[in-house]
DNA sequence: CAGATGACTCCCA
DNA sequence: CTGGGAGCCATCT
């Protein structure tokens, strides 16, 4: 039975499907949404993305913000979003992380909720 | 079953 | 801050 592949994959791209536009996230904060997976089977499971999937693949980026899609206009993308970037050309991952879905969802659909930052997750820089 | 690949992440120098 | 190495998981050959 797919219980990976198909599965997995489903619920990976509809946790991503839930990023709001302006928002961005991690590779592994989606693994930790999805659950029994991990940032590798996140970014493979969206290597295998297939054409006409239409879902918001670029919100989804390394865990410091930075791209590391070769080649391809993730950060056009984001920055048509509203995403802003530093002068590194990471996006500024502290401002437009996505915290996660909403509780509802998550625990109508099976997916977990992300982990509170003991930091504070700041969102006033400046 | 083993080896190789990849859109990751962490740790250390 | 930058670079190198190891561990991680899923898929393909």
């Amino acid at each position: 039975m797919e219980q990976i592949d198909a599965a997995l994959q489903e619920r990976i791209y509809l946790a991503v499907a839930q990023i709001p536009v302006g928002a961005v996230s991690s590779y592994g904060d989606v693994a930790a949404v999805v659950g029994g997976c991990t940032a590798r089977a996140v970014g493979f499971a969206l290597g295998a993305l297939p054409a006409g999937r239409t879902i918001p693949w670029q919100r989804v980026v390394a865990r410091d913000g930075a791209i590391s899609t070769r080649g391809l206009a993730q950060r056009a993308l984001l920055e048509g979003e509203g995403v802003g970037f530093d002068d590194a050309g990471r996006a500024i991952i502290a401002r437009h992380r996505w915290r996660g879905p909403a509780a509802a969802w998550a625990s109508a659909n099976g997916f977990c909720v992300l982990p509170e930052r003991a930091d504070g997750e700041q969102l006033s820089l400046f």
